[in-house]
DNA sequence: CTGTTAGCGCGTTCAC
DNA sequence: GTGAACGCGCTAACAG
């Protein structure tokens, strides 16, 4: 069943230097010999030992991806292009999911490392110098997306705060004065990684700090809720629900439905990332769309380059664009 | 950077045998000089090459799992539990993504195979004998889920066809008589592995020649929303639309919406998967949920039995329940 | 042109 | 108890 070049070369009474030379087109053959254990090759269904070969090449043409949720669709749309451009290249994918355990983050990049991969792509849940030395120490490119690390390591993302500061924009030409953001909550600043959320959220203070004549809330409580449902009935004017994920604001619609209280009547919404289910949501939610499969496909395509001994650009930003449908 | 056992042999005076002999605690080995190469493994941060040593075992703790659609969530929620079941037993997962092309299919199977995974999970696209051969060539545990190969390969999945006989039983005691099935195209059969859609398909058809006073029709078309706008309006009473997945029915869904047509008044409509997403839509939909985290984490669990050598049952049913919910 | 040799890093007999 | 030697399957540099 397994037939090694060992076999080939007995078969064709010469040595697996040979054939070697012959497998690989390399050049000191004859044409002769050449095509002579190509025939037995084929014949004997011979294919190389991939292990071994990696073995004494020094590269397994395998990229780790360590994600922290695959539930998301954004992750498993990210994945779906980033696999699609390493398999163009020849890379196989070992896809290792963190669950946000930090320490079970550390020890899939250990093994990932110890299987050598030629590359590591992260949602990092880590962070700090401290994890940063960590990976520095391993001698293989790492490029991370979603949260982020230090500005040593790339970075393939959106601009979140330059994102928030313009849906800000767009809710107050709406015409509405009165902001309640959600987001997760931000205390664990410390000690996880939650850079995209704190990018957002740093984006809506900003813009209001820059306007007049505004009045805002931020809710990070885990019964978020009840909450709205407080400062939605004690607003003087229309208010509007910007959201740091759609999965807020979908679960916000259907409560806001469940109370009769209507959108975009009574208040607005607006969501963030575009996930697809929106498709099949009423009302349409408002939200800004950003190009996923571009940074699977970017954050591959970088990788590999690095991994070829390029330099590559310390931070990507992928394009945005905010979906105006009928929330707001 | 990269330390190994022969510079730790080096170090500690004695050979690499010996040095093996204390990292694997193997007997044949003082207590002082295993304390003394332990020590000194630990400080130079020692790690085994795991190519090295998956060349030389012979096994790889790598499995293989090829998906031809990961946007669909069941299998990106069915990746979830069988990654952190193989996890648990030390093995790693490579994740290849078909998209549903039977020859890029065949071609990460042979990639798979040269990079010597212990074993594949596969939910295929291809079907046939000669697929089965070439599988079968591989003399690696293969094990399927959702489409289905023949007999000879384990399958983990639900029983569709009792599922939907079940579903018609359900839809029948609300008191529908007449049936919309809708079901994605069947005319690949004989090409394409379509295993989950005939089930149901087939199920459905049984259940309803198992009754009397019973009309049905059966929709395959693409377009398939004005086919069931003509037969919602000509049917004589109440009918109930049947479908094979929660796509399908979150696709009418939205379509009755759009033309005031209202569920469950004018028409019953129920679906297949339980999908999360349906958490918020509007009506809740009936629907069949089953327990894929169950098939991932079976199907990991099989396989690696599998590969231990130990036989496994060739098929492997999870439970499923109807969901009662508004639609009908 | 082809054979020989020496690794890649580790596991596993054998002797001593 | 420990060392020496061979093999996993392949690549690559050096002779001839």
């Amino acid at each position: 069943m397994k037939v090694t070049s060992k076999q080939i070369a007995e078969i064709c009474g010469v040595t697996r230097g040979t054939v070697d030379r012959a497998l690989n087109n390399r050049p000191g053959i004859s044409a002769e010999t050449r095509q002579k254990i190509m025939k037995v090759a084929e014949e004997l269904g011979y294919r190389p030992h991939f292990l071994a070969q990696s073995l004494v090449k020094g590269e397994t043409k395998t990229l780790g991806i360590v994600l922290f949720d695959i539930h998301n669709r954004i992750f498993s749309q990210l994945f779906h292009s980033f696999e699609a451009e390493a398999r163009k290249q020849g890379y196989f994918i070992y896809l290792v999911l963190s669950n946000k355990d930090k320490e079970l983050e550390i020890e899939y990049i250990n093994s990932l490392l110890d299987r050598k991969v030629d590359g590591i792509a992260l949602s990092p849940i880590n962070k700090g110098t401290k994890f940063e030395s960590f990976l520095n120490r391993s001698n293989v490119p790492i490029l991370s997306f979603g949260n982020r690390l230090s500005a040593r390591f790339p970075f393939v993302w959106i601009d979140d705060k330059q994102a928030i500061k313009e849906a800000v924009s767009h809710i107050v030409s709406r015409g509405y004065r009165t902001f309640i953001y959600v987001s997760p909550p931000l205390r664990n600043k410390g000690k996880e990684n939650i850079y995209v959320p704190e990018q957002r959220h740093k984006g809506f203070l900003e813009a209001c700090k820059a306007l007049t004549d505004i009045r805002y809330h931020v809710i990070t409580d885990r019964d978020y809720l009840m909450t709205i449902k407080r400062l939605v009935n004690e607003a003087e004017d229309k208010p509007a629900i910007l959201c740091s994920s759609d999965i807020y604001a979908l679960d916000i619609l259907r409560f806001l439905k469940t109370h009769k209280i209507r959108v975009p009547e009574h208040v607005g919404v607006m969501g963030f990332d575009n996930i697809d289910i929106l498709n099949y949501v009423n009302p349409p939610l408002t939200t800004i769309d950003f190009n996923v499969d571009e940074i699977g496909r970017r954050s591959a395509e970088l990788l590999i380059e690095n991994i070829k001994g390029k330099d590559i650009p310390l931070r990507t930003n992928v394009g945005y664009t905010i979906i105006d449908r009928d929330s707001l």
